[in-house]
DNA sequence: TCTATTCATGTAACTTTACTACAGGCTAGT
DNA sequence: ACTAGCCTGTAGTAAAGTTACATGAATAGA
């Protein structure tokens, strides 16, 4: 809403660009404001405050007004914002749980719809799936194999470069090499990321954009996470989720659809075996 | 403002919970209405319909309209819905990534402050920390022993049965063991947390709400996730975010806290190292 | 440079909306 | 059965949003 404004303003008429400003400026108080105030406080007249709202799609004032609340809403609660040692235990929590919950957002809001239908076709089509990550991310890597473990479908993670050096090298053609870092440069990753591709097999890359290890993938899922957050504690989560994405479209796309995609939703019976499958 | 309504509720007069009740059924289409429309498809009078925007908190109607914009936007766009094989790649990408941040919304709304805080201080006064939990729980420990190694705090991660048995019983006295399991019902993990609590050691249980592991563990933090989003995909996430407030507080309360802090909110240069962090 | 035309802006009138004061009617206690 | 108190709807009011129209400014053509 507030990015649409933004955009629009240039196309607008002046006295309405001033209205905009005001908007832009101050969009909390925006929503408790009638067009009278709204009007006095830009210095134009009622209908012009009108026609601004039309104009950036809206169907009225109170239309805009409702848009604007929802709007607000949405972006406003998880923003991410520094912890400080005088955070009391509530706002502690709620900061980081709303850093995480940006985090998510954003990466939802970015990841390329051709890519990730590309790299499950290249899963789905492939003889054998592998995980590479070093660190945080080989942690992601042995969660992929897992989450595809119970989806039935065999995969292997590594984490010890030397482990999967070896294993890119003997790949069978088409086969697939999810390789996981969020900066994308750790030379290991990137050397076994070759030595796949020089065998014949694909690499679905899950990093940020721009970097050594995107370029040189197949197909680059790109879950970048906002500069303030640029931390391993966040894309973590965020690739974490792209995986969860992977599997279940593999999933869908493999598995007699009904069955496994109930299983995807609802767990089973809660007993002790739920979550008792060794790692 | 939903649950607000719902709670609220039984204390209102029968003609605004004729009200309530619509509100409650398609609270999407609300925010559209007029005073005059709801009222007529509640079967009640206009007053009726400002009393009972007052009775729940409001200002009038209008402050109404807009709460409840504001709280759908908020809740709305991050619905859990089931994934299905004709969902298309956008689609798909879209319910897991709303599926996953609904969980972690609903993690943050329930986290019971004291409880955390509670454990922040058991962490503290800890000579000894360790994490177990088993299969994607044994990751999320992993993932935690992982975290504190990077802020300073030597921990342990267990996910064999037999490891963390032996280490649970030889713990000093006052040290600390993260259990984690979505269940709370996995016999070996709940051993072990008998063993650490007659060692002397004190337990968090990072579980849902009234199993048998919250109930033994000296504190318990709920991380509940909706019910028709009850796996192991998306607990796991409520859990690592748990894990990480826990793992911030304890740094804010130990280390230097300015230049610990830093290092949690933004990352140091993006180089090679940084996430070559061996697991 | 003057004029005509088009577009932007404000004024004024209108409609709808939200809200308030009051009175009728139901419920409950005696 | 009667009365007191409270819930509920009717009628009225003020203010809000919206529309039609007229005036002023700006631009282009002669």
């Amino acid at each position: 809403m507030m990015t649409r404004i933004n955009a629009l303003r240039p196309q607008l008429r002046r006295s309405e660009q001033k209205v905009a400003d005001l908007v832009l400026a101050n969009p909390e108080t925006v929503t408790g404001l009638s067009i009278a105030s709204l009007a006095r406080d830009a210095a134009v007249s009622e209908p012009t405050v009108i026609r601004f709202c039309r104009a950036i799609g809206c169907n009225g004032f109170q239309d805009f007004k409702l848009r604007m609340a929802a709007s607000l809403a949405s972006g406003m609660p998880f923003v991410a914002s520094a912890v400080s040692a005088e955070d009391s235990a509530e706002t502690l929590s709620g900061k980081v749980f709303d850093r995480a919950i940006a985090c998510l957002v954003q990466a939802r809001n970015q990841l390329n719809t051709e890519a990730l239908d590309a790299a499950v076709e290249l899963l789905n089509l492939a003889p054998r799936i592998e995980f590479y990550g070093h660190g945080a991310s080989g942690l992601v890597a042995l969660d992929a194999q897992h989450k595809l473990f119970r989806l039935g479908i065999p995969t292997i993670a590594c984490s010890d470069p030397h482990v999967h050096g070896m294993s890119a090298a003997a790949l069978p053609a088409n086969s697939v090499v999810v390789a996981i870092s969020h900066t994308g440069r750790t030379t290991d990753l990137l050397r076994s990321a070759e030595l796949a591709r020089e065998a014949g097999a694909h690499v679905i890359a899950i990093t940020a954009c721009g970097s050594p290890l995107a370029r040189m993938s197949t197909v680059a899922l790109y879950a970048e996470v906002s500069e303030d957050a640029d931390t391993p504690m966040l894309s973590r989560l965020a690739h974490l989720t792209v995986c969860d994405v992977l599997a279940v479209g593999l999933a869908l796309r493999r598995g007699p659809a009904p069955a496994d995609t109930r299983q995807l939703t609802s767990q089973g019976p809660p007993n002790e075996r739920a979550d008792s499958h060794g790692p």
